[in-house]
DNA sequence: TTTGTAATTAGAATAATTCCATTTTTTAGT
DNA sequence: ACTAAAAAATGGAATTATTCTAATTACAAA
């Protein structure tokens, strides 16, 4: 293999900040590499937590505008689920979430094109879609498996 | 008619209410009806204002306290789009709400019984559904109509 | 009608997020 | 490389929606 993980990323990243005239900074690149390293959802809390591993004097307004930014250039997807603190989510295929109220879990499901049509589908003419939202409330026996 | 709309109300409301343990009061009453008065989606400090013209004396946490049990009774439901304020609907079926990056304004739209159940199934087993939310972010060329 | 409990109230407290003013970094042009 | 201009990072203050607290008031069962 030609280019590490995260060599890749690192391009994926610089390109879409580019493309949007962003400027890349090492910042960006650690709050990028937090969110890409665990498929969970993390929110801008524990991401300055877990960036400040790596970037000790980060500091909460940074990741704030890291997010902002990322969220911008399509990298990062962010969630809001009742009103809880946002979640950012790495996952950028269409899935819908869902949070169990037990455990505070949240799992993503991907959704296929044949339920993402007969999402669209209902509504009517003139009314064009930016994103939706999909998101499931309720209990799962599922083990934690973050 | 032998029922006014408003008489109507008040027995749903009360009968909602003792069911669950909650007594009946001039302030959740005078909530309920706000929100059933107009179909839009207002947030709390909009709802305060409007039950200010009937109960001049009621304050916020009131109106957030009364938003609550009638939450909890089934009788109004909570949407929550992105990081702006908790809204407040009287819809009670299920529907998505589509919301218009350039006007702001919610506009419901109701689901049909073959949608739901296949946005049901999109989850495998062992995830039991307390209820959903679906809402898009986009751009629509209605009018206002509220 | 008392009496215990629940609900209302005003204001303080909290939590997530945004704003602001300053410093630091990055980039483009020399 | 050097430097000016623009953008980004920083820490702390400010904001906003909401919840909490403690005191008062209203309700409803006996």
């Amino acid at each position: 293999m030609r280019y590490s993980l995260k060599s890749r990323q690192k391009e994926t990243l610089d390109s879409a900040l580019k493309r949007k005239g962003f400027r890349p900074t090492k910042q960006r690149s650690a709050v990028y590499e937090v969110i890409l390293g665990k498929k969970d959802h993390p929110n801008a809390e524990e991401i300055l937590l877990r960036v400040r591993r790596a970037l000790p004097s980060i500091s909460l307004a940074t990741v704030y505008n890291c997010l902002e930014t990322l969220v911008d250039c399509g990298l990062v997807r962010q969630v809001n689920l009742d009103r809880s603190p946002s979640l950012f989510c790495p996952n950028l295929g269409p899935h819908a979430h869902f949070k169990c109220t037990k455990t505070g879990e949240i799992h993503d499901f991907d959704l296929d094109e044949a339920t993402i049509s007969s999402l669209e589908s209902i509504l009517p003419e003139g009314y064009s879609i930016e994103r939706f939202d999909l998101s499931f409330i309720g209990t799962s026996d599922q083990a934690r498996q973050n």
